[in-house]
DNA sequence: TACCTTTGTAAGCAATTACTCACTATTATC
DNA sequence: GATAATAGTGAGTAATTGCTTACAAAGGTA
């Protein structure tokens, strides 16, 4: 990967995450990143082609980040590790994770291919805790977390996140 | 209001709703509306113009639904009542909350305009309960709703709104 | 050195975009 | 029923869009 290409897929990143994917002309991608606009395309099939080899780095980040949780040894470790990740995502992921709710939304199906390995995790180990309805307890968990997100990272300037985090934490205690 | 504006209003946002404001070009809501494209900016000033028609008339459904909702006596009502409004929304509004969700994501500065009065009212409501942190329970609770209209509205055919319902309030019974 | 592949550029192109304008049809007001 | 305002059309336009192409520079390998 060139210095160049790199400076591609972070200033795609950086804008579509802040204008959305349509509002983003690949000639302003190419100034962003100081580079002339055919290189888009020499490394990119076309402009979707560039949101999905953001998205296929991202998904990687992802999966890591479930091998980690998954090794707890504890089920209840397991689901608060799940619930309180929205809390520790790094700064610079935020980028990502807004371009990612942000095409949610405009799409006519929802793609849950990125949340179907966590909701599984969830209900493992619920089932494991011998909970009445695992599914029911994943999809209120799942619900929950979408809010932690959002709110997190829309209202980063608004709401403390430490202060959340503490609020909901007396909930499960 | 026209029969025809009408139309190009509810075209408007039929279309944002499901491929977001800036995929859809005017051409094609005059298309769905059986308008001709001028007839759009007889009426509105710009296509903007024509989003913030649009706001303005869910503006007033969100004031409608507040005032039923705070002149509920008990505060713990007044709570559960705005808490469980995502589940309670129309299916023919979920176009107009799809839109305003996706709008949230790709704008630089996240416009809380329309949140505040909800957060405010859930402030006086926990106050009144004496809570020790009603702020801090109000953004918990807000966050929650965030949530819940995701899930409700994204994933409508894959997770019941009913069961959810049925499993969240089992939390505070 | 010579040759090939990859990286990079700049100009340009067909299609689409939001929007205007000159015009006609319809409705309201007296 | 005459007049004026509003509603509606459709062709046109300047600017922008995603993408191509012809060409040059750089890098690797023999």
């Amino acid at each position: 990967m060139t210095a160049k290409r790199k400076m591609i897929l972070n200033s795609a990143l950086q804008l579509f995450a802040s204008k959305g994917f349509d509002a983003v002309p690949t000639s302003l991608i190419a100034k962003n990143a100081a580079v002339s606009e055919g290189l888009i395309f020499r490394h990119y099939k076309n402009k979707q082609g560039l949101l999905t080899a953001i998205m296929e780095v991202g998904r990687e980040k992802v999966n890591e980040g479930m091998e980690e949780i998954l090794a707890l040894e504890k089920p209840e470790d397991r689901i608060t590790a799940i619930m309180e990740v929205p809390f520790h995502m790094e700064e610079e992921d935020y980028p990502f994770w807004k371009l990612m709710y942000s095409m949610k939304w405009n799409n006519e199906v929802y793609d849950d291919e990125m949340s179907k390995p966590i909701k599984g995790a969830l209900i493992d180990a619920l089932t494991e805790m011998k909970y009445l309805d695992p599914v029911g307890e994943a999809d209120l968990i799942m619900a929950y977390m979408d809010g932690f997100v959002t709110t997190v990272i829309l209202k980063k300037d608004v709401v403390d996140k430490e202060r959340l985090l503490n609020t909901l934490r007396k909930k499960y205690k």
